[in-house]
DNA sequence: ATGTGACTAGGAGTCCGTT
DNA sequence: AAACGGACTCCTAGTCACA
């Protein structure tokens, strides 16, 4: 399911931000987005698209490849 | 900049697609999406979000990670 | 410092067609 | 087979007040 793909995301951003011991705040910051749009991503609640995607791994001194690089729970048959 | 991304994002898509020798709309049909959007993605005019770049991915029998290992002109900076 | 629901504008994505 | 356009629906980007 898809739902399940974007919480997958969602937890792979943020345990990404938890090791540079950041906030959702400061992280927004980084890559010019709100603070509550991070939130929504890490909860797996926002389908994010490919632009938003870079800036992200930009401001987690990640890639996007590597930020794409996440099992989840594959529900789907 | 941003259209650079897309462009670049778009030509790896249908560098692939042709390692695959399908068309534009076997691929479409493959992974749900429209014909038209396809073709507007190979030529970096559409922002695809997460969930479709899982399908792409899937479709052209690669994984979301390698979709987005590729390099582009960065005129950014 | 984060979660959440709601909101608008604009873009994602579809379907019709022509070149 | 593919580029491109118009018109359409629905979702995402981005922001707000508030829990």
């Amino acid at each position: 399911m898809n739902e399940e793909l974007l919480i997958g995301f969602g937890q792979h951003v943020r345990t990404l931000r938890q090791k540079l011991e950041i906030s959702q705040e400061e992280l927004a910051a980084n890559c010019g987005l709100d603070r509550t749009y991070i939130s929504g991503i890490e909860r797996g609640k926002r389908n994010v698209s490919l632009i938003n995607i870079f800036r992200l791994a930009e401001a987690l001194g990640s890639t996007p490849s590597a930020l794409l690089d996440f099992s989840f729970g594959v529900t789907n048959e």
